[in-house]
RNA sequence: GGUCCGAUGGCCGAGUGGCUAGGCUCAGCUCUGCAAAAGCUGCUACAGCGGUUCGAAUCCGCUUCGGACCUCCA
């Protein structure tokens, strides 16, 4: 595709994306709440999110990114007296509140690095916000979508159904909703099971609570991301993500929060929905016990894991499907991203060392370059860009066997190309560098070299006990010998 | 129960009316002292049953199976 094409969910179709205000893009992405540590499939999201970054940059968009923390406790349940999670984690731990959530933001920012998942412009807090909350609150009560009781604030979602579509995004039909939504105790104070909390009054004994209009309390769930979003994009921006889960009632509830405040028609123009992470087929999820903590991974010290991957090679097996199918999560795939990863590196070590052949070339660079654009272009598809770039790949080894021929110009528009694609837009690091610099010091470099080619004198003699047992030593120590008709050489795994 | 989505070769995963990705695995070959790497070759799939069409994995219908959401969830 020529434009970028983003699926939206609102409407169901693959549409050109066209931002408000061009060259800035305005994003707002739901973020964690912090009251436990991120699994991966938390990941999966904000890496989808964190390629869509990556990509718009690439197209020289200037993209404020607004990625929320959220940190005031929401119920556990949908009652008035289920307890708030960052305060039942707090009382359990005997800690303050805050340094539940200082604690797991950490966390979260830490995973967020050992996966190269780019920063937000902004990275607001939803208690951060509470003075803006309390103001929209009493935006949406003055437009009469509200109602006061005992302290609380609810949504008046059949009263806002009247003058504006409600659950369009989820496509969810008021009626439906009505028919299907299952008795819960504790709701006597919403005039109807729909109705949301926009404020939740709290008792003596709550942890985490703030004076407002209405007396003590503290936020709904759904309206930090209302106004965090219109204090920092606008009434109106481009694009809204999250993930799959939230579309509803998260999300529904959001549009209704802006238009009812704002009274804006339609506040986000695209929305993106990244979609689940599954084990065995199913959901990974904390209630399913099936999640694994970034940790677990890259140690294998798991019982579904066979053994640990390195972060990159998960960021990498993500990105072998598209944000918006399910992915599998599977020992077989994750060391097929592992292989499949590894031939990519070594091509761009070859490509670096590559001699540049004279004449004509014989692969067409500029059209490897607009099929890799061509694929981010159509809805972000990775896979697809990932399956071009080994076409790359292919044609470097088959240069450096002499089967395809590169010039110099080739050359460096090929490592342009993987560069920007591999590199910036999928975010894949050389996960050597980082291990040569613990690792590795001029010392034991000239050492090796000193072996090989004492090696090499050995083979020239066909003393081969002597060449292979080097080759054996030195591969227990996670050093690999390479021949080939241009000498020995040495890298380490 | 309601709403929605999905089912692709040994595995993972794109595609979505004709040209039938890619990765991994497996087998054979080339290269090599042997390996490794790389290259070449082979394995041709779209859940089932009907229908539309010159032509369908791709559109429509039904069936079976799976999943998500409907309650906090990325």
């Amino acid at each position: 595709m020529e434009a970028l094409h983003i699926s939206n969910s609102l409407t169901r179709r693959k549409e050109k994306f066209q931002p408000l205000n061009p060259p800035f893009v305005g994003m707002y992405v739901c973020g964690p709440t912090v009251y436990s540590n991120v699994h991966l499939g938390n990941v999966r999201t904000f890496l989808t999110f964190d390629i869509v970054y990556r990509y718009l940059q690439l197209l020289n968009f200037k993209v404020r990114y607004v990625r929320n923390i959220t940190d005031v406790g929401h119920l556990t349940g949908d009652t008035d007296d289920g307890e708030d999670k960052i305060g039942k984690k707090a009382r359990l731990e005997n800690l303050e509140p805050m340094e539940v959530v200082q604690q797991y933001t950490n966390d979260f920012h830490d995973v967020m690095d050992l996966f190269n998942i780019l920063r937000p412009s902004i990275e607001p807090t939803a208690t951060g916000h509470i003075v803006e909350q309390i103001e929209s609150i009493k935006k949406i009560l003055a437009n009469g979508y509200a109602y006061e009781v005992n302290g609380s604030v609810y949504f008046n979602v059949r009263k806002f159904s009247e003058d504006h579509p409600y659950g369009e995004l989820s496509g969810r039909k008021i009626d439906e909703l009505m028919n299907n939504t299952r008795e819960l105790d504790g709701q006597s104070e919403k005039r109807d099971p729909l109705d949301f909390a926009l404020w939740k009054a709290a008792n003596s004994s709550h942890l985490m609570q703030w004076p407002s209009p209405w007396g003590q309390g503290f936020p709904g769930w759904h309206l930090e991301c209302s106004v965090m979003s219109t204090k920092y994009l606008g009434e109106k921006f481009d694009i809204h993500g999250g993930g799959m889960d939230l579309k509803f009632p998260h999300h529904e509830c959001e549009i209704a929060q802006n238009i009812g405040a704002t009274r804006c028609d339609c506040p986000v123009n695209y929305w993106m929905h990244g979609n689940m992470l599954t084990v065995n087929g199913r959901k990974m999820a904390k209630s399913e016990g099936n999640g694994f903590t970034p940790e677990e991974l890259v140690t294998g010290n798991h019982k579904l894991l066979d053994k640990g991957y390195s972060p990159m090679t998960v960021r990498f097996f993500m990105l072998m499907g598209h944000y918006a199918s399910t992915l599998d999560f599977s020992n077989e795939a994750l060391q097929a991203a592992e292989k499949g990863l590894s031939k990519l590196e070594k091509a761009m070590e070859t490509l670096s060392k590559l001699n540049p052949s004279a004449g004509e070339g014989t692969f067409d660079v500029e059209s490897f370059e607009n099929r890799c654009r061509a694929a981010m272009n159509d809805d972000f598809n990775t896979p697809i860009l990932i399956a071009t770039l080994f076409e790359g790949v292919k044609a470097i080894n088959g240069a450096a066997a002499g089967l395809v021929a590169l010039r110099a110009e080739d050359i460096t528009s090929l490592q342009k190309t993987f560069q920007s694609f591999l590199r910036e837009v999928l975010g894949i690091q050389s996960e050597k560098g980082s291990q040569e610099k613990q690792s590795n010091n001029s010392e034991s470099e000239a050492l090796l070299d000193l072996i090989v080619t004492m090696r090499t004198k050995a083979k020239a003699n066909k003393d081969w006990a002597t060449a292979d047992k080097i080759r054996d030593v030195l591969s227990a120590y996670g050093i690999t010998i390479q021949d080939s008709k241009d000498g020995s050489s040495w890298t380490r795994n």
